[in-house]
DNA sequence: CTGAAAGCGCTAACAT
DNA sequence: ATGTTAGCGCTTTCAG
């Protein structure tokens, strides 16, 4: 194991003084004389004394980093551009403070267990409302915390306005005399209807679906297309797109990486896009703008959620108790090649 | 600040036992009556108790999360697609063994202050060599850690053969009868030429070099671009390239960023690619298979890389003292569009 | 200006 | 089977 760590008294031993006299030389420098300080700087130096964080945080509550709290793997968040970008917004400001930034795994649906034993000041959470049930003990034990993309009260929270995006995208297509169009959705783990329509994807449904609506169109739930939200997951709901007898001339996807899925799978077939199909993603990745066809889709201010998610939770850390602030930020349709 | 925690005692009240008892009920269960534990329990869940971690680990000495330090900002380093890919691969382990995944900052490049007080039970460093001088209080306070793209002896090490990539790289355009080959090397802090040959840039500049010389060709410093890693550093390298008098025929470059800035900027001023302009970048992100014209590139396992540096790391955590390791992961050229 | 002593919350010998 | 007690390393009143 780890060699025995020096700690505060043998500093103190080297240097000749009391460990209370170390510890102020370090938090309270104007307390010491000049001669102390420098004979207990020294001391430190030579021995390579740092003070244990733990013992520090058991005194003072705080450790100096933030969690990261998303509802999958850790190594399915890093392969997702879309927490890329988050994660580089709540740098932005991690870096400004000099604190850490902690990615949790989720054991076996056990946000609890890994809520209680996170070194973390307060928490993100994304993809999460404040009324899950896990969520309570942040709640009861009224630990800091900030919620995106999700509901909440109490807690701070940051959306964006994924309807109102969706039914821009959805219009578009409509207005364009697009009539064919098969809407892909995020993959549900049981029974897809009863839960699509939960989450920022149930809100990006009910803006495609209001569009509908206003077009006087039915909105049949057989257009839509679970599909797992990666470039592969995309291309085999294209696979079984074209599968059917009757094919789309236009295709709604939940995600970027679904859309270029699509994409790539369409153009593979020899489709002519937008000629013969037309797409529309959502986020607005990196990605969307750097591959051909350049990809049509909604854009929602990413880097800038990650960025204000931290900004509120250093600001509540900092001021202690803190009103909650809930911002809905603006998305916008981009209309690039794969759209006419 | 936070509501007063729930203790261990507090609930050692409730239930009508002492402290111990609870500890116990937590980490022996065996060790008590099957009545008492029942009430302890309960008593915990309705006061919503969990251990306070900082107090478990002030006792045990670890804390659950392991730290990543790379000598770069925060923000920097989620907007990096090879760290994206390197984080993943730390991930599935991480996620395998519950355990979290500290991100840190470098304060005004003070990786000592970012080490002292680093919530982790040890780090995985990236780009920085063992004899770092600021990674001496790693060694000097025996904390497990493992060195990516860097050298070592007492820490394990994982690189990957840089050079040998490289080699194969400027070989394969040099065979081909490249002879106005121009190289986009990473940016440094201050001189150039003095600081271009270290690291991981270093080696693949080596590997180059001895493509060249084995070519007969004489090796030039004044080939050397420096650019900044990232896509809009590669375009602007092309734009500098471009207002000279005697333009290449071919580019390599250190990153695949770099290089795709150079073919989009190249698209832009309408050269033919490969004809006009052949390019082979260094990585092999995803973005590199995806884009169009697809890049050549040399592909290293990066993923995999992160997956064994967070293993020999776990590994050393938990078999205590441990021998330490060097692996060198193969590179591969990977021919693709951007070359004939 | 400096030191003694109490305590943060938890664990684990060591009793009982 | 359960409780007592002594730390883990640090901070911080409170005296000196």
């Amino acid at each position: 194991m780890t060699k025995q760590r020096i700690t505060i008294s043998d500093v103190a031993k080297k240097a000749g003084v009391s460990p209370t006299a170390v510890s102020f030389a370090f938090n309270k420098p104007e307390q010491l004389g000049k001669e102390t300080l420098e004979r207990i700087f020294e001391a430190a130096r030579e021995l390579g004394y740092a003070a244990n964080p733990y013992a520090r945080a058991l005194h003072s509550g705080s450790i100096g980093s933030l969690g990261v709290l998303v509802p999958q793997s850790i190594s399915s968040i890093f392969s997702n551009p879309f927490f890329a970008a988050f994660l580089q917004g709540m740098g932005v400001m991690c870096d400004e403070k000099g604190i850490g930034l902690l990615t949790l795994a989720v054991q076996d649906n056990n946000l609890e267990a890994a809520i209680a034993k996170a070194p973390v000041d307060g928490f993100v959470l994304v993809g999460l409302n404040e009324d899950h049930e896990e969520v309570a003990p942040l709640i009861k034990r009224n630990i800091p915390t900030v919620i995106v993309d999700g509901d909440g009260s109490q807690f701070s929270t940051v959306n964006v306005d994924d309807e109102g995006g969706a039914y821009q995208a959805a219009k578009y297509l409509l207005d364009q005399g697009h009539r064919d169009i098969r809407i892909l959705t995020f993959e549900t783990p049981y029974n897809h209807l009863e839960y699509v329509y939960f989450g920022v994807g149930g809100r990006r449904l009910r803006g495609y679906q209001r569009a509908f609506q206003e077009a006087g169109l039915d909105w049949n739930d057989e257009y839509l297309v679970p599909t797992i939200a990666s470039i592969e997951g995309g291309q085999d709901s294209f696979m079984q797109l074209m599968a059917q007898k009757r094919q789309p001339s236009a295709v709604l996807a939940v995600s970027d990486a679904m859309a270029i899925g699509v994409v790539l799978a369409a153009k593979q077939a020899n489709l002519r896009i937008p000629q013969d199909l037309a797409v529309i993603g959502f986020d607005d990745i990196p990605l969307a703008e750097l591959m051909s066809p350049a990809l049509s889709t909604v854009n929602q201010p990413v880097t800038e959620k990650g960025r204000l998610a931290a900004d509120l939770l250093i600001s509540a850390l900092e001021e202690g108790q803190h009103k909650a602030q809930h911002f809905m930020l603006p998305t916008t349709l981009i209309l690039r090649d794969t759209t006419r």
